[in-house]
DNA sequence: AACTAATACTTTTTT
DNA sequence: AGTATTAGTT
């Protein structure tokens, strides 16, 4: 096992530190000298962009408006840093938020000097670069060097077990809510005992700050860290061990972040104890962009930016270089509506172009067939489906699309969705792979210990815990000890032999067979592989296909612990290129991206200011949510389409919705409504008023002032003043006993006539003539 | 231990 | 509405 240990810490230490022995890596003279040619990067950038590149010494925030060319300055700022000679790649430190960042920020940094330097050994995500700091000081913190990233999952079932071994009630204290707190504890940098109290008593009466300090001690003895611990424990690291960080500071001699907005607290602080060696920082992004705040980000860093680093230069970069003037009219006018903003005013010297096209729908599904058809039109005129994206709020949203879409035979995209490395059967493979590499890892070992079924079911994982347990071993070997004996019965015992059996036959091959072979071979005789083969449904294949994609993401790895390092964090799944799709993806995902036509349905009330948003962060999640929009808006190069349904459905209900308030906030002179075209009749004649409706002006209206009126009063109650910030959306909790009985004839807005079969609360089963049986609230039907 | 039925929960976003 | 988890049954 010591042997496994130490290739897996090999592998986590690989050849990129070669700075350190190699120590002249400045870049060739001749190089360098390109770099400077006259019409070289510098030429490039405007005066703006021109002074954040130059600004090399002292702290430097960079307000980096949408389309502004923020990762333009990021990466020329490190060519200008390289080709002058002021650093060696291996003594920046870049970070970014996401693994799509860094690569990216690679690949350009790579192009602007020529791909002379075997790339910038500390560019890459704050996990990333935690875990590679945290795999040298492992001892420091409490863990070996080889341990292993938990993924949610595991974190998940880590604390259900904690749970029940304190015997507190799963149903009243979900371990979901205590990982959530958990992580927000970590995101913040509180370590176990400094959770305050207060937060503390949020949890199980009181015992929220000792389960997680047992949390912790559990992820020590299991030798893992969470996400959360690749930044706290890094943290940790540097506060008790001044050495090592010293170490650090007189390495990294320039430092930037990417996206500064989205940091937490913890890797504020990181990030400060490390800028006290140089104080050479260089933060970029953009406080109208925050838009994970309910991840842990605090705006308030960057907001604080001039007090936390004193001296502190900061430059904005206002000239949007990416969107017509009526796009950006449109979404500066909307973001002006948010207080607490360090305030920019952007500019463009681009045409008006066309104006943002405002459009109401009735439903969801024909929301999907308007934007469907404008597609179409659009492909007609030539446009790439390359250029054309739509951006929802929740994801969905997106069904409603893809169904759309598969019947128009569109090629679309989704971005964003669930990552290759969340998928289960990834998971269950690299559980695999990571019992055989190190087989006391308990909890990978309890994931695929009865995948597929070999008959170990919850009498022999219990009796296998008890021992565990009473000994302080890993199951593993509880298993070795417990196939010795007669507490199990032969079949289970039979099989937990052959299990261990088979690990150490893996175990064994590792050194002597290339680790892509060996991979398939632990698929093949686990049965595993065979599991999936022998399985009819719909989605099997497609897990098989992905199991191969498994194999050949392998290949680019020397080793298998080299891989598995990487699995948990970098790994996501190839977006094919080269086809023409419309993309389709969250508003989250957008960030960063830009498309000629964007598409940005759902703009209702409770959708778009999202319900959950409001009620849980008041007025800071309103503008969360409208930097959201604003971020949607931006995405746009020259069109840009908002749409609302007026019935949307939630939980399987049909609620009446209202229009976002953020559609009143855009500036008239920036927006359209569409124009009737005649041919989007739908259904049932109420709907011919709301064509009407949107061919004669739209705000003065009367379907328009309808809305309003609807939105002022929470739904034909009483008159309520402007919608509060967590009043609720309209129809559902308004009902008052709606005096309905079972087998009453009604009517409904969407349905038509119905007899109602049952009613539960308030809502109600129908048996439609037309529609068949469905479920609605019962303020939404009316007695006939 | 495995299968079926009932119930609860969902719909923010990501390393 | 649909999925995921859980409880109850064989």
């Amino acid at each position: 096992m010591a042997k496994i240990r130490a290739t897996a810490a090999e592998a986590a230490l690989p050849p990129e530190d070669a700075p350190e022995a190699a120590p002249d890596e400045m870049l060739p003279i001749s190089q360098r000298a390109m770099l400077r040619r006259p019409d070289g990067y510098l030429d490039a950038l405007n005066a703006e962009q021109r002074e954040a590149v130059e600004t090399l010494e002292g702290p430097l925030l960079v307000l980096a408006g949408a389309g502004t060319g923020k990762t333009r300055v990021l990466t020329t700022r490190i060519g200008h840093l390289l080709s002058l000679g002021r650093a060696r790649p291996g003594q920046i430190l870049a970070v970014t938020f996401t693994n799509k960042a860094a690569r990216e920020m690679k690949h350009r940094v790579a192009q602007l000097i020529g791909g002379a330097v075997e790339g910038m050994p500390w560019l890459g995500t704050f996990h990333a670069i935690g875990v590679k700091i945290m795999r040298r000081h492992a001892e420091l913190v409490d863990l070996k060097p080889s341990f292993t990233v938990l993924d949610t999952d595991d974190q998940i079932r880590l604390i259900k077990q904690l749970l029940e071994a304190e015997n507190i009630d799963e149903k009243r204290w979900p371990a979901r809510q205590l990982a959530a707190m958990i992580d927000g504890w970590k995101n913040r940098g509180l370590v176990p005992k400094r959770v305050p109290d207060g937060e503390s008593f949020g949890f199980a009466n009181g015992k929220g700050r000792d389960l997680y300090a047992a949390y912790q001690r559990r992820l020590k003895e299991l030798n893992a860290a969470d996400f959360g611990d690749l930044l706290l424990e890094n943290l940790r690291l540097f506060q008790e061990h001044p050495d090592v960080l010293e170490k650090y500071q007189q390495r990294f001699h320039y430092m930037l972040v990417d996206e500064y907005q989205d940091s937490n607290v913890a890797q504020y602080l990181w990030l400060r104890l490390l800028a006290q060696g140089t104080n050479n920082v260089c933060c970029v992004g953009d406080d109208d962009q925050s838009i994970y705040g309910w991840r842990g980000a605090e705006v308030d860093n960057i907001l604080r930016f001039e007090t936390d680093f004193p001296g502190a230069k900061v430059i904005r970069l206002e000239r949007n270089y990416r969107s017509t003037a009526h796009i950006l009219g449109a979404a500066s006018g909307l973001i002006a509506h948010n207080q607490g903003r360090l305030g920019k005013t952007l500019r463009t010297d681009s045409d008006d172009g066309e104006k943002v096209v405002v459009e109401g729908c009735w439903d969801d599904e024909e929301e999907a067939r308007i934007i469907g058809e404008d597609i179409e039109q659009l492909q007609r005129q030539g446009h790439s489906l390359n250029e054309i994206a739509i951006l929802v709020r929740a994801s969905f949203q997106m069904r409603a699309f893809e169904d759309r879409f598969i019947t128009l035979g569109l090629d679309y995209r989704v971005i964003g969705g669930p990552r290759f490395y969340e998928r289960q059967e990834i998971r269950d493979a690299t559980a695999y792979f990571e019992v055989t590499l190190n087989p006391a890892n308990d909890l990978k070992f309890e994931r695929i210990v009865n995948v597929p079924r070999r008959g170990l079911g919850e009498a022999t994982l219990k009796a296998l815990h008890q021992l565990a347990r009473a000994n302080g071993i890993p199951l593993t070997q509880a298993a070795r000890i417990i196939i010795e004996t007669e507490d199990l019965k032969p079949k289970p015992r039979k099989a937990l032999a052959d299990l261990l059996a088979a690990f150490d036959r893996w175990r064994a091959l590792i050194d002597g067979m290339r680790h892509t072979e060996l991979a398939e071979l632990m698929l093949d005789e686990s049965g595993y592989t065979g599991m999936w083969q022998a399985d009819r449904s719909q989605q099997a294949q497609g897990r098989l296909e992905n199991l191969k994609e498994l194999i050949r993401f392998m290949d680019e790895f020397d080793t298998l612990a080299g891989f598995m390092e990487h699995v948990s964090l970098v790994m996501d799944a190839a977006t094919e290129e080269g086809t023409d799709r419309v993309s389709l993806m969250t508003l989250h995902s957008a960030k960063g991206l830009e498309f000629d036509t964007v598409f940005l349905p759902g703009w209702d009330e409770g959708l778009l200011p999202h319900q959950r948003s409001l009620d849980e962060t008041g007025r800071s999640g309103l503008e969360e949510e409208r930097r959201l929009a604003h971020v949607g808006l931006t995405r746009a190069r020259k069109s840009a389409k908002i749409t609302f349904a007026q019935n949307r459905r939630t939980y399987g209900m049909w609620q009446t919705a209202v229009p976002s308030r953020f559609i009143d906030e855009l500036p008239h002179e920036h927006v359209e409504v569409a124009e009737d075209k005649g041919t989007r009749g739908y259904g049932p004649s109420r709907f011919e008023s709301a064509e009407t409706l949107f061919a004669s002006g739209f705000y003065e209206t009367p379907g328009w002032q309808r809305a309003q009126r609807n939105r002022q009063s929470g739904g034909g109650g009483p008159r309520r003043e402007p919608l509060t910030i967590d009043g609720t959306l309209v129809a559902a909790s308004t009902a008052q006993g709606s005096g309905l009985d079972v087998g009453e004839r009604i009517f409904h807005q969407k349905f038509g006539y119905g007899r109602v079969a049952s009613i539960d609360g308030n809502k109600l089963t129908v048996d439609f003539e037309k529609a068949g049986r469905k479920k609605v609230v019962d303020s939404f039907v009316e007695r006939v």
